[in-house]
DNA sequence: CACTGACGAGAGCGCTGCTCTTGCATCGGA
DNA sequence: TCCGATGCAAGAGCAGCGCTCTCGTCAGTG
């Protein structure tokens, strides 16, 4: 029973792991990604500060913990909202609204989290490569809309006019094959710049830009949003 | 001639909060906002910390300081870009274009000052009143953009199928009289949109969102903000 | 049962923002 | 020309920070 009792040791350590990560969520929320410090976290879970390096070699692996986590909340909260509308048989545009939607909803109720995935780098520190594939969540999300759309034949063809740029992206075909099929990359070049796009609405409405600007948030969001839509080539 | 040496005075004391200033945007290159140390600073002017308080009462007001000079610093180089579009006699789509290129340019550099005032909000930290008017600049400039473009004639009417949201904004009045002339609430709106997804694409690409996955980022910028223009009624 | 390794506690280092007091130089009015 | 008021820099000091190192202790292992 070796890997019982081993079990128990590391589920302890994940418990305390877990009870760390949320003490510093909630601090996140108080004081900001850059106040954020270890002593009050320990502090405030009883511990002595250097007791709290057994588990996270440094502040920035925490934030970095934090970071992941946030990720993978707000790429399941997207992917869920792309499950729901999915079985309930709704429309692309509809599933991309229903993805656009979750995004900022997630967005409003976590805006801390938000600012540490969306917001401005935190100073010398790089993301590690471990944080990139919970970074895409979203934006895969998106585009499995608008890869079922193109093999549905409801994607209009994204000729829209200006000359959309061919050989933008990097490693077109690797997200062919993690998608399973192969976009034409003029469309993989306008969801990318709908994503960026999607992101720049939420974030002015959490950062404030907004502030004595915009009133009916809800609807300016989702007018916006249709726009995207048709800019990606769904039809309405 | 109190007035001429009390000058001297403000003189030497506006030079020494310039070099204050000067020195923190060289620090916040180097390490980020939150990073940013008073006794660093004042270590590097030769001074001892305490005496930079005469100067900034704190931190965030040091902070603050910059944040107007970058928003002011962005701002100068929209209307700048403007201005040079207009005296060219270039077309409303062309100048659009211009002040779009402009702004992006100036973050491409100075990330760290872009990430000051369009990255997360500094923690406890609220943005005086004083920085609203700076912060105004960009979208002013472009909404004069759609303003001549609109008395011209030359904007298509912004009824592009969806339903667009009349009563979205606030201060619709104020505005108009700013810019004297009243510009339809749909098109205002539309402008408020292009203008946070705007600094969508610009965020993405400077705070490394697009690393790994945009390749031709001039092309995929311009295409974007085709678009944009497209959106907002400019006709092509 | 003896042992190893994980753990928490505590002291301590150098740094931070910020305050308060002190001494000095300069400026303005008598 | 002298004197009081004012602006300014320096220094000491406080509490807090991230992080390191050492040292008992106790639980799980062979």
């Amino acid at each position: 029973m070796t890997s019982r009792i081993q079990g128990a040791r590391q589920r302890a350590r994940g418990e305390i792991t877990n009870a760390i990560k949320d003490e510093a969520r909630r601090h996140l929320a108080d004081e900001g990604a850059s106040r954020l410090s270890l002593r009050a976290v320990a502090r405030e879970l009883g511990m002595v500060s250097s007791a709290l390096y057994r588990y996270f070699p440094s502040r920035d692996d925490l934030l970095t913990a934090l970071i992941t986590d946030a990720y993978d909340a707000v790429g399941a909260a997207a992917e869920a909202a792309l499950a729901e509308a999915e079985s309930a048989g709704d429309s692309h545009l509809v599933r991309w609204r229903a993805v656009c939607r979750a995004v900022r909803a997630w967005g409003l109720a976590h805006p801390h989290e938000y600012a540490l995935i969306y917001g401005s780098p935190v100073p010398g520190y790089a993301a590690p490569a471990s944080t990139t594939r919970p970074a895409s969540r979203v934006a895969l999300a998106l585009l499995s809309v608008l890869r079922d759309a193109h093999t549905s034949g409801a994607l209009r063809e994204p000729a829209s006019g200006a000359a959309a740029p061919e050989a933008v992206l990097k490693d077109a075909e690797l997200l062919a094959e993690h998608l399973g099929v192969e976009l034409p990359p003029a469309v993989l070049a306008e969801v990318v710049a709908a994503w960026s796009q999607l992101f720049g609405l939420i974030s002015f409405e959490l950062f404030g830009q907004f502030t004595k600007v915009v009133d009916a948030r809800d609807a300016f969001f989702d007018h916006a949003v249709e726009h995207l839509a048709d800019q990606v080539g769904l039809r309405r």
